[in-house]
This record gives C-alpha cells, structure tokens and sequence, in this order.
DNA sequence: TTGAAAGCGGTACCAC
DNA sequence: GTGGTACCGCTTTCAA
C-alpha cells in the first residue's frame, strides 16, 4: 500500500529540519522564527503537504466529524433540516457523516454505537418511530456516558438528558384549528399517519384543546401511511366535515386528493390545513395552506448547539422551541 | 461517568496476556488457541470494548469512509441517489460523508482537497454547475492521483479518466419528443434553466434531432430558475406552441404552471413532459407525465461500482448507462 | 502458541 | 528558537 501524501518526516528530511519544529511551524507556534516558519511553509506548500488527520485525531482524542442520524431523507423537513445543519457545520473544522435509520430501532441503535466508539464527536438525531414506540434507548445512554454529545431534535425523548430542538406542535396546530373556527367552520377533522410518533401527538393534543373548548366531538382519523387514502374516503363519506387538519405529508396529499376526487369546493365546502414543502405547497391546486416547521432553522440550531456543547461540556442542556407559522394559501383562504 | 472506551492495553492488564495475542484473538488469528480466544473474546465483550477506529485505520492506511460530493439535496433527484447509495454502503463496513457544493466549484475543491488526504477513500460525485461551465478540475485529478478513486455520476466530465454513471439524456429527450411528435403536436419547445450544464446539453441535442428530422424550427427557451416563469410566459404569448418538453424540474412546474395561468386545456391544447419527483408530479394537476431518470438505481450503481474499485484498483473504467423512463400522465395523454 | 517491539503520522513536553 | 522523544491505539513482523 503506497501514500501519496508527503509527511512531517519527509518533509524535515528535505528541508534539514526536525519533525517537531516543522510541525510547530505549520501549526504558527510562536516559538518559531519568522524566517524559518516561511521557508517551512513555503516548502510545504510546493510539496502539497496535507496533515494526515488519522494521525493528528488519534493524537489529539477528537475525530472532527459529527453524525446526523434522520429516519428519512425523503422527507422534506428532515431534508430542510440537513441543509440547516450543513450550512453551519460547513465553514466548520468539522465534517458530516448522515446516516439514516428508515425508522427503525436496530439500524439506529447499530449507527449509534459503530459510530460513537472513535469516529466521531457527537450527535444530531430525530429519534426512529420504531424507538419512539418501544422506548428502548440504551444506545442513546451509551453514546452519552461514552462522553459523545447528543442534540435531539422534532422527534426528541424525554428520558434522554440532552440539548432538544423542537417545534412548538401542540401550540402550532392549537392555532391553525382555532384559525379554522375563526373562519366559520364548525367540523373540523384531524387526519394522520404519525400518531405513533410524539409529534403527532402533540399535535393531536393541540388540535383537541381547540376542539373541546368549543362545540364539537373530535373526529380523528388515523392509518398508516398506505392506508391513509382509504380512511380519508370514508371519513368524507360518513360525515360532513367542513375543514381538516392534516398533521403530516401524505395526510395532506390524500386529504387534498381525495376531498378534490368527491368534486367538494375548496375552501368553500371543505378547509384544508396541512403540512408539505413550500415547492409541494405552491404547486398543488389548490395550494394549501401549510403550518411551516422552518427546518433550515432547526438545523442551524441544532448545528450551533452540538459546536457549543463540544465546546463547554459543563454548561446546562438547552431545549429550544421554534415557533411554526401559518402560510395561508387557497386551501384556507 | 463511564471512561471512554476501553483499549487493547487495558485489556492486556486485565487478562494478564499481551496486547498483540489480545489483538490477534479478537482479529480470529489462526495464531491463537481457541481456548485462549474465547476467554479473551468473553472478557473483551463484557468491557464492550471497540477497536479505536482511528488508529486502526492511521495504523491500516485506510478510513473505511466514502464521500458522496452533490450539488444540492433540495432536489429529489440526488435525494433519491442518496438513498440509493445508502442502501447499498450501510450494510457494508463503510461510512458515508455528505457533502454539498451548493454548485459551486471553489466549495467542490475544499471538500476534494481536505477529504482525500486522509478521509475518505473514495468519492461519488456529481460535479457542481461551477465545476462544468469554468472546467477546472485540477481538484478531481489530485484525488485520483492520491489514489482516491471517482465515481461520477448525472453529471459528468469527459476529460476526467473515472468510473462512470450516467442517464441516457439524449436518448430519453429524443424519445419523449418523438413521443409528442406521434401523438400529433406539431410545434413543440423545448424549456431549460440548466442548459450550462452537460445533462442539460445532451437532453436539448436530444430535443434538437427529434425535431430536426421533422417540421419546425427549435424553440429553445432557457432562463435561469428565477426567471424562467416570465421567460415561459413570453414564450406562450409569442407563440402558439402546442407542446413543451421541460428538463428540470423548475422549468416543469414553471411551464405547468403558466400554461393553467392560460387557461391553455392540457393536454389537448398544450402537452407538457417534464422532470419531477412521483410525489410531485402525482400530485400536480393535472398530474404531470416525466421522464423517470431512477435515481435509486443510479445510487445503487455508484456505490457497487466504488465498493468493486477499491478492492479491483486495477481493473478498466467502466461507463454504465442507465436507461430513462417515459412516465405517462395526464399532461401528455 | 504467545510476546516484544517497530511503526502508522502527528502533537507536545522538555532539553539544549 | 530548535530538536529529541514519548505517546495516541492498533496491526504486524519476528523472536522466543
């Protein structure tokens, strides 16, 4: 096996110099003259010197990379999130390793401990649903007392102690349904594929204070996610519902779907309230009118957290709340 | 709190054997009797010890980690590579490290030059829009030389001697025109916001063959992302064009999209081909028929390729081409 | 079958 | 201001 790469040793051996003096050199110790600093890095340069960060991370008991742990890619905001995330860590010293856990608890608790042994620093995860409904999280425990930070966000757990990031869901949907009664409507449906998972709980819960402080029975429709269309059908076949709440993506898509396949005017007969990209939103027709959980900034929180906590390892966890807002559009106009 | 992970030298103390029989033992040397192996496995088991990867790898002169270099992730097409790599390289012994040039060149390098000195050991790219119009590529050449190998893929670059995967653009273009063609159109444009790029070229000389055999001049309109729905609206009310072939996605929602502004009947008065995610283009309306690029696939074929390169370096460069698909829908029926 | 020791390529302490 | 050297944790000859 051959390196390409010139080292500290070669280089010293071509410019006369020990190992430590080029080393400090290149690093601007002040213990190095001016001179022979220039001349150091002048050669190294010419030579395309390039430190072998193995090495220098084995030494130094840190590996500069950071895990992101996401349940899907597919999904617009943990996408969103992704991008948050990178454009802060970017113009870091640090590196990005993304893995994804397609839900499940053994891929995530796999990711968790290859990577918490010695390659990488800590963590930035949406907890699987699969861990979220069997609450196991011994890797998360591990990762911790491994001394490798971890930031939560969307799907956090509250037996974990870390720093959180996360949406304020029951508040958002509270408002978007009280937005609804506001705007006249008085059946109002709730529609779900992700009542397993927190999220969709508070949601749910936002959705029912709204509901009960005022006139009607909830109606809350759930299914997995190849089932949804079905359940939506019926739903808007037995009753009369004039608005729905859809608390997630393909809720959303079937809700808006199917309410157009029944011919129901939209918003006149039939409100609708979901959650889609921006790009989705816009494009659908009619647009709807979305409840943004502004993923780019949790990402960025989430980013700045982890960088801050591997800094200062003693200061108090943080649980930050982002705020969703309403982008009405002709769904709910 | 826990110490960090416990190491082969600790283990020497405990069991009272050397580091090198406890190394080979936990390697299934044929060195080591197999009584004294499975002692030394029981007790490496019970510390959870984990082989410090860095050091292995300083030790190995490999990292056991791949990069996968992409222009963006908001767009589903390297979201959908993505997976695909993923699918294949998790279950493998490597890592994945993301990284995104956001198009452009300078932040393409970086990652090149800081990654493959002692990073990764390979890369999947798909070269940014910078990259290809300045065609610089000295960042490319330093990798493959530093004995990184390269896989490209979408888009690709001629001049860079690598392991290839590429959609058959012009191919793909030329069928769904002449798709267009049969179905009795007979004044169809071609719409582009990535005509600098060479995927965009190929699908426009695509475009230009089909149509050059035939009746009319091209029409070629192309705009950057934020202007191509004014430069699409120009085209519609200059010309009566009973077709259009979109090439991205952008310019596919921005022709969608004025076409109904129009009040143009599709697909009667205005076919429309374009380039989209299911979801998206399900859920559009009416549902947009695309050109199915099988992003999952080309992920897939990125990653055996890299994963057959590093242990075969020696073995010829391989160009696979990955056939398009006309999805048909209702805006081309 | 087991163990000692030489590195992998850096960093940092301590002499000079 | 410069250089020698001991490590970081692991793998791998080579000896015993």
């Amino acid at each position: 096996m051959h390196r390409n790469n010139i080292t500290l040793k070669e280089l010293s051996k071509k410019l006369g110099l020990a190992i430590s003096t080029i080393s400090k050199a290149l690093n601007d110790s002040h213990e190095i003259s001016d001179a022979t600093k220039k001349r150091i890095k002048q050669v190294a340069k010419q030579y395309n010197y390039q430190p072998n960060k193995m090495a220098r991370n084995l030494k130094l008991g840190k590996t500069n990379t950071i895990s992101v742990v996401i349940p899907s890619i597919q999904n617009y905001f943990f996408s969103q999130v992704l991008i948050g995330i990178e454009s802060i860590i970017a113009p870091s010293a640090y590196n990005i390793i993304i893995s994804i856990t397609s839900e499940s608890l053994q891929k995530e608790a796999q990711v968790f401990t290859t990577l918490s042994s010695s390659v990488v620093d800590g963590f930035i995860v949406a907890v699987a649903e699969e861990t979220q409904t069997t609450q196991k999280f011994h890797h998360f425990k591990a990762a911790l007392t491994n001394n490798k930070p971890i930031i939560m966000f969307d799907r956090v757990l509250k037996s974990i102690p870390c720093d959180k990031v996360v949406v304020n869901d029951f508040e958002s949907v509270f408002n978007a349904t009280k937005h609804l009664i506001t705007k006249g409507k008085n059946t109002i449906a709730l529609v779900s594929t992700i009542n397993n998972l927190s999220v969709g709980k508070s949601r749910t819960k936002g959705y029912y204070k709204a509901i009960n402080t005022t006139f009607h029975k909830p109606i809350i429709v759930t299914a997995p996610k190849n089932k949804i269309k079905k359940t939506v059908k019926k739903l808007l076949s037995n009753k009369t519902v004039d608005a729905i709440i859809a608390i997630d993506e393909e809720a959303s898509l079937a809700s808006l779907k199917i309410a157009k396949k029944r011919n129901l005017q939209i918003p006149k007969q039939l409100s609708i309230i979901g959650y889609a990209s921006k790009t989705m939103a816009k494009n659908l027709c009619p647009k709807l009118t979305t409840i943004n959980q502004h993923g780019f900034t949790i990402g960025q929180d989430c980013a700045l957290l982890l960088l801050d906590r591997l800094k200062h390892n003693d200061k108090p966890m943080v649980k930050k709340i982002i705020n969703a807002t309403l982008n009405i559009r002709e769904t709910c106009l």
